[in-house]
DNA sequence: ATCGTTTGCGCAAACGATTGCGAAGCAGGT
DNA sequence: ACCTGCTTCGCAATCGTTTGCGCAAACGAT
């Protein structure tokens, strides 16, 4: 910056001000400074910047993992808006590891990140209010955590697991096994609490043995639909609460020889390309993904430019999508094998 | 760090030192320092140090799109190593536009990334030469450009075509068709070579016909499957240039009432997780995707601590992981529906 | 007593920008 | 001739570190 002020005879102040705008320059004077960057291939030094401004036009996303195809989606949503507003950001995988997650944290806040996103993160309440002390604006994406008011954008579970599970009593099934993720997290219970609702509205009982646990892996999905299905009374169809499993329950139902939706049901959640690509598609409830990242990008944006800004809370709906997966239960012999 | 030297009643000078050890200071200095630190919580500023040391700890990633599960699991192998040496990354998603490419690039050097990873970007020779010539430490990776020495990670494509082709003529197959990728990238052509190579090798005539366009989609896939199998003397076997396309070359014949693998068989390329969970599992030839972030990131940092190194070009391997695609092909009179 | 080497420490100048404050120049009004 | 009010600009401080250089004390050996 000194070299251009030098070629063109003036005061690295006034080059500071063409560059940013920042005050009047006459004419004269801004026609020079830009010629000699010009010569020079002046770059801005982005640090020093920062450092001044205390500013670094980066955020950064701690998210479990962005391979999964549902995160993946909402950090794409989130990249892209960032990159539209001139913000970079950095990618956090945790793998669900808190130490990882709170390593991470440390990170990003020394690096000065103007903000940080937190997708399905494990952080709790005293980590969220020790951030807003130290004034990093943030936003916490896929989890409620209760005992603090902080900047949020999920989905609503309840509904999602209501819309489901309704679609199948539609089609006459009564008996619908549910594989849920691990119960810690909120939006499985949400969708928990989702399913005993549309259970009650028809005036079915919750069977206990119905629900099996799954991690949201396909592997899991397999196995509980291994589970559910080699029951005595095993159910008509499955609500898988997210499509990975759902696939996998999908797969085991296959290879056990049943047809699918004719003898089984599988319903999932999330609406991934996987959910899609499966043979038959998989009816399955959606979540605005993409959708999701480009509203907590927003939120933060939001926050950074105003930090006195009264926290606020998104839920974004649901939506069934119905595909090839489900068809109405008909009563018929069982076949021994 | 001001407030810490007048806590303990040192000079800056020495916080410096005992934060850094880079000079030896009295256990009984260090010992006041360290306290100081402590009851001021004090964080040293990333930013300053990075100013003054020009070096930022980060490095940037600029892929198509991380939300592709090829790439999303080479991003998870970047991420990864790269945490464990104490660097973040910044995500730079394409979408293989040419100018948002050139424009996070440009991001990137501004913001004084300490090295760039490309993977399967379309810079030129000339866009690495400027790069290489301004000093910053690249490698590219799953792209082949001429013209140029750099560091670069790419696996042995034509050796998987070859493997690929080779399964599919093992089992008898002599009509096979293909979804290809865009002609202009490299991966895709050395397949086509392997492809042909296998068909030289096993005396079967190449046939033009027989090669269909995609674009590495899912979508493309299907449409490129629905091309072949409605030709009068169709194929009896798919050899799809990636995984996605390959599933959806797999919808398109279950649509249309094939067996798989007794009518039809399908091999991918990637193995990546789509292929796995599809009915049935999609026979493929394996890309270590994972170790392709690993590796390149490796020769990122070695050439970060020394960019004397001369340009190294590491080429994987990729393995043929049998599923349950592919079978014999068993001649047999044509029903015509 | 003398001398070269370590060891331990601080001063002040970088690093590359931004910004408060004040000065200079010039026009117009009295 | 003097004061006022704009515009346009530069000086120098500042952001939070690192680091070259100089200095003094301690040490061990001659």
């Amino acid at each position: 910056m000194r070299d251009v002020a030098e070629r063109a005879s003036v005061s690295v102040t006034t080059v500071s001000h063409v560059i940013n705008q920042s005050r009047p320059v006459s004419d004269e004077l801004r026609g020079r400074v830009l010629a000699a960057m010009e010569e020079l291939g002046y770059q801005p030094n982005t640090l020093a910047r920062s450092l001044r401004r205390g500013e670094t036009h980066t955020i950064g996303i701690i998210i479990p993992d962005s391979a999964n195809p549902f995160f993946a989606e909402v950090a794409r949503g989130i990249e892209n808006t960032s990159f539209e507003h001139g913000y970079s950001v950095i990618l956090c995988n945790t793998d669900n590891d808190l130490e990882r997650e709170s390593l991470y944290t440390d990170v990003l806040v020394k690096k000065q990140v103007d903000g940080i996103l937190f997708v399905a993160a494990g952080l709790s309440a005293e980590n969220i209010q020790a951030l807003q002390k130290r004034g990093i604006p943030l936003v916490i994406v896929d989890r409620q955590v209760s005992g603090v008011e902080v900047d949020s954008v999920l989905t609503d579970n309840v509904q999602g697991g209501l819309l489901a599970t309704r679609h199948l009593i539609d089609l006459g099934h009564n008996r619908i096994g549910c594989i849920v993720g691990p119960s810690d997290l909120t939006p499985s219970a949400a969708r928990i609490t989702g399913y005993q609702q549309a259970l009650n509205e028809a005036g079915i009982s919750y069977d206990e043995a119905l629900i099996v646990k799954g991690d949201f892996q396909y592997e899991s999905g397999f196995e509980a639909a291994n589970k559910l299905l080699s029951m005595d009374d095993s159910p008509t169809a499955i609500f898988a609460f997210n499509d990975l499993m759902a696939v996998g329950a999908l797969s085991n139902a296959l290879e056990r020889g049943l047809e699918i939706p004719t003898d089984l049901s599988v319903v999932g959640f999330d609406d991934v390309r996987p959910a899609l690509y499966a043979n038959p598609p998989i009816t399955t409830v959606r979540q605005p993904k993409y959708e999701i990242g480009v509203l907590a990008t927003q939120m933060l944006l939001e926050r950074m430019h105003d930090p006195t800004l009264p926290p606020r809370t998104h839920v974004l709906e649901t939506q069934l999508v119905i595909r090839h997966s489900t068809a109405p239960f008909e009563e018929r012999v069982k076949v021994i094998q």
